[in-house]
DNA sequence: GTTTTTTCTGAACAAACGTTCAGATAGCGT
DNA sequence: ACGCTATCTGAACGTTTGTTCAGAAAAAAC
């Protein structure tokens, strides 16, 4: 046998991206096998090098495709110019957006160690410029005499690990919408950083 | 060979323990064998199974004095009767156990997925025991009038998740002491419960 | 309808995996 | 000094790992 009826590039790549992601997500990026991701497919696992050079390749992209979408979805957005607002808009656009993508979170914030050192390097980059889109913001605060914060730094890790620990509990259909939960947590970002 | 000069269950196990806590920390549960394990001890691989019955167990075995250790030094303290001081109390013993436990705590956190369910369980459950700790904090609070938080159940866990954040960047000697950390993070908190 | 290209199979590779165990030696109690 | 027990080695087990590749069939190009 051979090349099977049906198959086609189009459908196959975006499948074993799924896949991986998918079992990346519940089991961790060590504890799956390519063989996994293949028979999640409907495939053998050589037809997975067909897409990738290998596994970690598979992991790297799946994790900067993630960043550079979080990245130019953010850059999208028009800027408020009032540091308040610009604050309430990133946090409910934060917590929405992961929300949204539960799986490919969970992979760039658990599977960075996984991550040959060139690799991490660069998906350590692309975080660091969406911990400075926050920054800024806190930093024009500050400067208008309108948040009260301590260290712009600290803070800015502060309030993303607060708004990531939402992941950790919040499923579609529970007590909360998604809304109410936005707004619970921008009540409590506006509060910490004093306003 | 067999039985190696100056060998002893009391060395050996405790070793055992500190290889297999700084290994899985680095590179995770799934990613490490017992024979690496077994190299860092300076002993070949068949002697781990003196310590513990399987890989998982050893896994667990982390976890489960970890949380305990966690639950108990928090009950040793004595409680506070006044809710802002209460949580403040919490605030900086929280940051200052996990800081000087920073692989046991990343543990903790990412290796929830490689137990098997009736571990996973028993750790979810000190967890939450932990986690109600700190809720009770501001159902006192709240009761009492001092505290402005709209649902103490997210307020749990978006304090802890705030505080966690802090093990992701604090190393010791850097820009600020544990005191200037402690008291940054307390400033967010207290303000964030409308303190 | 024929050729070319794309896509996949199935087998194979060496290496590493968790775990077991008979046997050997070190340390301890007597 | 001797025997007993605790501790470890070294080899072995069956399985799984990531990856490669020749060949075959489907799809696309002509």
């Amino acid at each position: 046998m051979a090349r099977t009826a049906g198959s086609h590039s189009d459908i196959t790549g975006p499948r074993i991206q799924d896949a991986a992601l998918r079992l990346f997500a519940r089991h961790g990026y060590a504890a799956v096998s390519m063989r996994q991701i293949a028979r999640e497919v409907g495939v053998q696992a050589g037809a997975l090098y067909n897409y990738t050079p290998d596994k970690q390749s598979l992991l790297f992209g799946l994790m900067q495709d993630h960043m550079r979408e979080l990245l130019a979805t953010w850059a999208a957005r028009s800027q408020v110019p009032d540091p308040g607002a610009a604050l309430e808009t990133f946090t409910r656009f934060h917590i929405r957006f992961h929300l949204e993508r539960p799986d490919e979170v969970f992979i760039a914030y658990m599977e960075l160690r996984n991550l040959t050192p060139e690799n991490h390097a660069a998906i350590s980059d692309l975080r660091g410029r969406y911990e400075d889109a926050l920054e800024s913001i806190l930093k024009r605060g500050v400067a208008a005499g309108v948040f009260d914060v301590a260290d712009t730094k600290i803070a800015t890790l502060a309030v993303i690990a607060m708004l990531n620990g939402v992941n950790t509990w919040y499923r579609a259909g529970g007590r909360l919408s998604l809304e109410q939960v936005e707004t619970i947590y921008w009540d409590m970002v506006r509060k910490a950083v004093g306003l």
